[in-house]
DNA sequence: TTAGCATTCAAACGAACGTTTGATTGCAAT
DNA sequence: ATTGCAATCAAACGTTCGTTTGAATGCTAA
């Protein structure tokens, strides 16, 4: 036993080269829209690499999914334990909250050099096309995150109904998902259109925390009122 | 001259099937992920039929989208026209702005049995994934409707910088396109969910109305009282 | 009855798809 | 030197893709 070889990560950039470019390729064009050929291509590897070293185009899919996801994950709850850790047994403030969440992958989606704001741009589009595979490991990649946040939020915000939390996150997350496609969807309804992306989330925060804690409907505040 | 036949719109059902399964599947599985074979298949029709009646499966998709996006155009067009003549020149309330813009985007997408909702799931999807030949007409057939519901807006709020209003315009889309997706998307990031549809609605309006008025970031703050 | 024409149909086209194969390479350990 | 093995490679596999073709069909107008 000369050197525990053991779970190799050999052949040093090959794997790297392929989920780089496959990242960027999935983001741009989608699954369906990406072929092998673009993949190993861009990637300056053989057509033969991408089932060697992953084993088919789904679980490549999934690797550069797990590879980030399994990144901001971590960096969400980091950011969670350190302000629970802060405020002790009392509840956190909304604004807490929504910066815990939102804030890692917004700085995730700020990083244009090392594929951050690629993934982030993969990650919002594939919310919305959910396809057969995707669901399954993206449901169990997310669930310790979103258990843990919604949690957060409806300690935050005791006097709101839970459900009508959870919608209020569903929206969130579409619109920080739209602030992330951003420019190129901006662009694409309204004319041209440049801004300072460092004030991106400025914006976006104080949008989100208005809609937060804006007033409950009144047809919820009926439903809410009586029974149950 | 027995019959002004002309712009024939002859083949009595058979157009529509083919743009209701097209519609359908596109939404389900996105333009690339939908062969013409499911398509004709699901429609009860011959494989060629769609590029005898559209030219091809790109021209499909296009009029999948103008049927009910230039519906969707003119409701739009139509609320805006009966507000403004209602309070003659003065400004809108940002509440009537919102209602009109979303409000026929709701209701469509309220319409479970007439394809109004699948539509409504494939058009959020399709923002997200701009094709090459989609970005194009999309810009042209939204450009009027958005033309007039920014103006609108921005008269609205005359005291929030226009940028911001773009960017909080393009928020709220990023919300409604997630409200609608909807439950799919949201069962797959939390657990389980069931919950009435018709509060969709009323719990959408409030979040928009609360993000479009909430306070200005302090960095916007900053740069709107100098200069310029 | 017949001519014209829009529509439908089965069949085939070449191209591109994801994947597999079997040989070749080059380094590490014997 | 030689064996072992992970990695790379060119080539081919069988499918499926969007589109085209040319013949059949059925209705309408002359």
């Amino acid at each position: 036993m000369p050197q525990p070889v053991a779970d190799n990560r050999n052949s040093p950039d090959t794997r790297e080269r392929i989920l780089d470019a496959a990242e960027w390729l999935f983001a741009e064009h989608g699954f369906d829209g990406t072929s092998m050929r673009q993949i190993t291509s861009q990637a300056s590897v053989n057509l033969a690499a991408v089932n060697y070293h992953f084993g088919s185009k789904e679980a490549l899919f999934h690797e550069v999914f797990h590879r980030r996801l399994n990144q901001l994950n971590l960096l969400r709850l980091q950011e969670l334990d350190k302000l629970e850790q802060e405020v002790g047994d009392a509840p956190l403030k909304p604004s807490q909250v929504l910066e815990g969440f939102f804030g890692p992958a917004l700085e995730m989606a700020a990083d244009t050099t090392h594929g951050g704001h690629t993934f982030m741009r993969l990650l919002g589009r594939t919310y919305t096309e959910p396809a057969e595979f995707v669901r399954k490991f993206m449901a169990e990649e997310y669930a310790e995150v979103m258990e843990r946040y919604t949690v957060a939020l409806y300690r935050s915000l005791p006097d709101v109904p839970r459900a009508e939390i959870v919608w209020r996150l569903h929206f969130m997350m579409g619109a920080v998902s739209y602030a992330i496609s951003g420019i190129d969807a901006l662009a694409l309804v309204t004319g041209r259109f440049d801004d300072d992306p460092a004030l991106l989330k400025p914006r976006l925060t104080s949008f989100l925390l208005g809609g937060l804690r804006a007033p409950l409907p009144e047809q919820v505040m009926q439903d809410t009122k009586p029974a149950r």
